[in-house]
DNA sequence: CATGAATGAGTTTTCATTCAT
DNA sequence: AATGAATGAAAACTCATTCAT
């Protein structure tokens, strides 16, 4: 049975970057499923075979690019949270999280299609599940902090996540002609605001 | 090249129905990728080969199971629609449509999935985006008819369709212990309410 | 998963016959690591594909190799057994047996070789092993039937079988220059005879 | 193509040896062609890069292994045959090689079993040959000496070498329900005494 | 029209052997 | 000499699609 290396010298934690941003770049573009090993590979610069001394199986490969496009996605919001002074200026800190949203969705948008797709895989289940609720955990605690008293916070702010991803990925993905997206923009503002009794 | 007959008999019709039907099931299951034409056919009590005589290829039958789906999924709300008495009663609306929505996602819950995951396929994400243009065209239309007069009617219809699917969505899959997802539905209503001036 | 035919049809069971044949002689050329699936097509006739149409993997070819190997080369042990009239020439059973295994152990060398060689896989043994057990029951069945009561008739009647294997394989594999092998089959006759008291 | 060292440093020998003692525990768990050179290295501790600084390749562990395995299962019986005072207790000797052969087979089974599954390979095939002439040579030399005068005194040798190793194998690997062994032990032995007019 | 056996290119995965350090 | 990462050819196995019956 073959062990997959934990690579401990420098040169092989490069090589095993590079195999999961190809793996990132491919599924962005094909999709996990259209997707093969050897081209991962191909697109790493690495043999066929080094794949599996990195990783155990395709969906290993998956595993690690998941985690890559979590902390690509989901860290600037974090750093936004945590430098927020909500006692200056509460109101301006919903769309300050839904512009950087769509930028992130932008910068990542075909990934994520491509791993959300996945959700009927558990392990990219319970990652994105336990991202949502590291997401309303975070927020909900900020928010407590800056004296926020509010019934029903969690759910209030677990919605309001919702709807920041829901936002951001209309803005990016959708184009329906009818639609005027920065109009979108300021109504999803309002009712958020409206929503925290801002 | 196989000829795609577009049957004519009710044998036929019927078959093919089987067909999309036990694709409807197996993509539900397991998802496109991990469904093969076989098991399909094994699963409508039809052969491998005849399948073929009825689509070009496994993307067509996925085509038809969407189209399926839509009927499952849109049909009801569009009655909901056609129905309502907006005049009487038009706080109801709302939450109406909400918990049709949850109604129908439980329903459908696997096939949704499976088929969003493919939007990366042109058809596929084509159907969704004039599904999505005809339930705002419609939602809008109502309205309209029936005397409201907002700003950006579209761009709020298109918003709340957008949080009718979202709450559905989230209601249906996602098991956050720290969600009341009762709490949650009251929510969306308020707001809901709060964009249409309710 | 790949769903292995039962093929009803006589074509289907010649194809498959052949498979298992195409199988018996590369295994018994150049051992069973040694042999690929695709090699077993082509000698076959048949696509790689359709070897996992009647076969799970390529240990289920395997089992079926040893299964006609089996039938092959103890069937005519069997028949001899069940024409031999003990009551009229008690004597000349052994050396008949003794020729007929040299005889059936040329003919299945290499096979037998291969075969025995995977006695790790459990299937393999144990089939071996249910082998070992027929031959010795209905030899002592035989043996009764026709009058005769020894002491430890199970363990003689075991111990001359296995005489009669390795004198087969002797003769067959082992070449070696001291050893006059027609003076060694005297040798063993005359010591089952003392075996039986004959 | 790498040069096989013949290494003259002690550190050296040692480590080859801890390589072929590996290959022998290895092969005798799962098999020459179910263990690879990695697995060999990390057993042995050491990398696998240098296992072909001691050895050209595979085989060449192999043919190393079947080396370690005479010595380890025939030289036991090689000094019981040294140290036997034949004109004293001729009687003896056979159950004493009997049971000395269980002993070994019980301590060498699996890799008995392992390397003689190889005999397709000419290299493996030779050396048991050359094994059982000297079993016979030394031993048939032993008896001379001790004023044994037989016909055919190559054959019985040989034959008595050979039914030593079946009653090991039986009683090592193969348990039939049916069968008591010891029993079976004192059938072996009395035949063999018969053989040689004990 | 219907069957389901057959095809064969394509996919994942393994591993003996080499090579840069 | 030693390491262990890297190679890439080769193996097992899958499956959309075709075709003989």
């Amino acid at each position: 049975m073959a062990v997959t290396r934990e690579p401990q010298q420098k040169r092989a934690i490069e090589k095993k970057n590079k195999i999961v941003q190809a793996g990132y770049e491919m599924f962005a573009q094909k999709g996990y499923y259209n997707t093969n090993t050897a081209e991962i590979a191909k697109a790493a610069g690495v043999s066929t075979g080094i794949v599996y001394g990195y990783f155990h199986d395709k969906k290993d490969i998956l595993i690690d690019v998941l985690d890559i496009y979590i902390a690509h996605a989901y860290q600037p919001i974090f750093d936004l949270l945590d430098s927020f002074d909500l006692s200056k200026d509460m109101a301006s800190l919903i769309p300050a999280v839904l512009d950087e949203a769509v930028k992130i969705h932008a910068d990542n948008a075909a990934i994520h299609e491509a791993l959300h797709s996945l959700t009927q895989h558990k392990d990219v289940e319970s990652k994105f599940m336990a991202l949502e609720e590291e997401v309303t955990r975070r927020m909900t605690a900020k928010l407590e902090e800056a004296g926020v008293r509010l019934a029903h916070l969690n759910e209030k702010v677990h919605w309001a996540m919702v709807s920041v991803q829901s936002y951001a990925h209309e803005r990016v993905f959708d184009h329906h002609a009818y639609i005027d997206y920065d109009v979108m923009r300021d109504i999803v503002v309002g009712l958020l605001h409206n929503l925290f009794g801002v």
